[in-house]
DNA sequence: CGGACGTTTGACAAGGATCAAGTTTTGTGG
DNA sequence: CCACAAAACTTGATCCTTGTCAAACGTCCG
């Protein structure tokens, strides 16, 4: 399922470094974090990373691909809490709080980077910085949570949709700042349901029926952005202001 | 709106500590939580603590009383995404993004313990285990919120109140262990429908029908639970494990 | 080639929203 | 302490967004 790697980059050289959206770090944070770090694992799609009501699962980065945190219920019913890209920590709420209470699954093959839960810790004494960093990926979590109660809690089917699109879309453009249209978007209408919090069919009809307004394309897996300003009107979408993001 | 009071009890004293909810800190750390606070506050019910958007706004402690955090949709529709608790940090998430993409109200008169913005970063350069607490909250409430996502997503009208039901009787009982039903609960069936992401009309209906369905009665803003073992069924609760939480 | 999986569509059911009153409770000023 | 307005709660009628059921179709893969 998750397969140990011989690590591939050293994390002074980490890609993701690299890119305008993570904030830079000292020589002696990256190499505390490179001491952190025990090695790289893969992950196949559609592999559980970390299990709904786990004890004490692993810490993890991901360095590569996208997952998705979940929850379910007794009879089957899941939400999708919310997807994770490149840079997003996997389990930090579960190394908190001593179990996860929720699940966390790969979308695509992903490679992720495997931290050593103690030195959290020492973390916390010896590089407030990072400390604080962590601190800010929480926070920055639970606001991504808010905007996505607020869709399911009071935007309509067709706003919810439009609204997720382009979340999607600018998070992958941090990423990959040089993509074109169209953008690969590894979901199936089955996670676009559960994460918006409606059925299947009718994510299937709305989903057709914004395509034919000429907002967007979506087929594949490929996003192709049509009207992006009609978009954002309709999911009444308001700009959050650009921070550079740390990177553990 | 908002008025300055003298303080009531220095943070040694303070009655929250007392609770076994709360863990205990070292006569340091107290020492420099109340170097942290800049006083007392009173806000009267229905007061806007934290305007929505609002940028750099203060970092609050709720001390007594209710409050809740919201979103609002230009058309008005508004989403509660949580209720806050005497103990709950208010504006952290803000202080840490630099903004406030949600508003927080009061729901009955409240008293906030204001502290010094920068002295946090105080707090994670010299007690590393109160940066920990802190974080700790901010995952506790992710939780909460994900929880809440979960219902408002995939639950019933009937299952979500019983959920916010169950959820709201806990808490409260955390707080103050010796109260007996009726419990007071200071929300209007407004306040109810905002969080659970229905209409008034209908939160009204089916809050009805569970209390002739003899599983708790709620008038008055007083909760009598009747049958928690079927509201827990019906909600498919699950229980969180107990962890004394920290105090700022 | 046969499944498994994902998408699409139509028909129908239903949970929940909206509209419109009416009633009760609460709070405030006289 | 009463009177009155505002806020909160109820209820019925009706509409409609979304869910459920069923079935067909395409594609990928062993």
């Amino acid at each position: 399922m998750i397969e140990s790697i011989p690590p591939t980059v050293p994390c002074a050289a980490c890609p993701l470094r690299a890119l305008p959206v993570f904030r830079s770090n000292t020589p002696e944070e990256i190499a505390f974090i490179e001491g952190m770090r025990l090695g790289q694992v893969d992950a196949l799609a559609g592999v559980t990373i970390i299990e709904e009501g786990s004890q004490n699962p692993p810490l993890y980065t991901l360095f590569s691909g996208w997952a998705f945190r979940y929850k379910t219920l007794r009879d089957g019913r899941r939400q999708i809490l919310n997807f994770l890209l490149p840079g997003d920590v996997i389990g930090f709420q579960a190394h908190m709080l001593g179990d996860s209470a929720h699940g966390v699954e790969a979308l695509t093959n992903a490679r992720l980077c495997r931290h050593a839960r103690p030195k959290i810790w020492e973390l916390y004494r010896n590089y407030p910085e990072l400390a604080f960093d962590t601190t800010w990926l929480t926070a920055k979590e639970e606001k991504l949570v808010d905007d996505i109660l607020t869709s399911v809690g009071r935007r309509s089917a067709a706003e919810r949709i439009a609204m997720l699109m382009v979340n999607l879309y600018k998070r992958t453009r941090l990423l990959d700042p040089m993509a074109v249209d169209p953008i690969h978007i590894p979901l199936t209408q089955v996670h676009l349901a559960d994460a918006l919090g409606l059925s299947l069919v009718h994510t299937n009809k709305t989903l057709k029926r914004l395509q034919r307004r000429g907002l967007f394309i979506f087929e594949q897996q490929q996003l192709t952005m049509l009207d992006p300003a009609g978009l954002e009107r309709l999911a009444d979408y308001s700009e959050t202001p650009l921070v550079p993001r740390p990177l553990l």
